[in-house]
DNA sequence: ACTAATATTTAGTTTTGTCTAAATATTAGT
DNA sequence: ACTAATATTTAGACAAAACTAAATATTAGT
């Protein structure tokens, strides 16, 4: 595959959230940033060669060996996040445009080593898990942190919003993955959050809320 | 720089042998293992972007920018060369392949920060001496081990003989290319020599010594 | 069911990097 | 200096991946 289509097939296997969703040009346009019509070019070059099921006006969707590309594409995105920020001392919100070209590096023995260096991580900076290299990963149980009842606590293990200005504000607030966040009362007026974390009790808006991931452990 | 841009100016530079001399198109060619013609057209196009000197018949070379281009590259090579053999268990003849794909990763942050997990490695696993960040390196010169003076170390880099009989002497004394030897002291009776390979010192004839080739950074 | 808005595809170009075959320049041998 | 061999460039073509503009299909509103 050639650094386009892997970067098209994983945008069609992310659009189709994991479950193959059958999805629309336009929707692929829109995540390639470029025009439908390129993607109708690239989908019907995807389709012969067997990656994705493709019929006119009706959408696009993985096939089994599509998904498995897919699958190794995020694998080998996800690897190579967490190494950035655990050996290179990245920060998490400077990691994706440069997994996004190391992802195309072809070698096996690089990511099974570069696996194996990182101690096997089931999960990226963001929270999100790694496949194995079989193509199979825990289904982690997200609930954003506004959509959760008073008192219960949790693991924050991922963002909606990946954007660096949100990324940012959580780094100043010193809210990173892996903390413990305990919700602790709603307010009436705003639905904005009284939080502990890490010792510290802090105020978050319902917006900020709503874009972070706690994964609950009781 | 594109990818194929990327690879042009690093022929040319390594055809230079570092003098940035000029060289001819079918030379190009041969070591981007492509046609000629193609080699025109793409010269055309760096001559136009002022990173090489170009004169139809005559050949071609690096500009001061095409130089600069051309070490930024070889530094990124050999630090990834670096990383793979001491970081990712490759062996030294399994990283060229790898290197190739790695070093058009763009990034700054990425290699400084590279730099800094390797300890600011001075050469790559081959001996080959990896350039600063501004582009000065340390000329490297190859010698037989039993013509450097007593303290030098360098990186075994080729045998002079490759007869069976003395390549399995090597193996049966764990001495490889790619590893790093300490020249320690020379018996004035035969010229034998003690060195020092990988924790374990060893002693070995004259006859040895000058079979076997160590790159030396000067 | 008809029409208008929207989504998608088709047709025709462009850029990049490659190739083959033909033309031309350089170099070497006599 | 002439000729033959070799090196290099030019011309014309192609494949990949993108674009714009036009045509066509789908969908939604009345
Ligand atoms: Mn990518
Ligand atoms: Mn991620
Ligand atoms: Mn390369
Ligand atoms: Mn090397």
């Amino acid at each position: 595959m050639t650094l386009s289509e892997e970067d098209y097939i994983k945008a069609i296997y992310h659009l189709g959230k994991g479950e193959n969703l059958t999805v629309s040009t336009n929707a692929v346009a829109e995540q390639m940033d470029t025009k439908p019509s390129s993607v109708t070019d690239m989908v019907k070059k995807l389709s012969d060669k067997g990656v994705v099921n493709y019929k006119p006006y009706k959408g696009v969707s993985l096939t089994g060996y599509g998904q498995k590309i897919a699958l190794s594409l995020v694998r080998k995105h996800r690897l190579w996040e967490v190494f950035l920020v655990e050996k290179l001392d990245f920060s998490w919100d400077e990691v994706h445009e440069v997994a996004e070209q190391l992802e195309h590096i072809k070698s096996e023995k690089l990511i099974d080593q570069l696996d194996k260096h990182l101690g096997y991580p089931q999960v990226d900076p963001h929270g999100d898990p790694i496949p194995s290299k079989k193509g199979e990963f825990k289904k982690t149980i997200k609930k954003s942190l506004n959509e959760v009842p008073m008192g219960t606590s949790g693991i924050c293990v991922g963002v909606k919003d990946s954007s660096p200005p949100f990324l940012k504000f959580l780094d100043k607030n010193k809210i990173a993955l892996g903390d413990t966040i305990l919700v602790l009362e709603k307010e009436e007026f705003d639905g904005s959050l009284y939080i502990r974390i890490k010792e510290s009790k802090i105020h978050i808006s319902n917006q900020i809320a709503s874009n972070l991931y706690l994964k609950i452990t009781a």
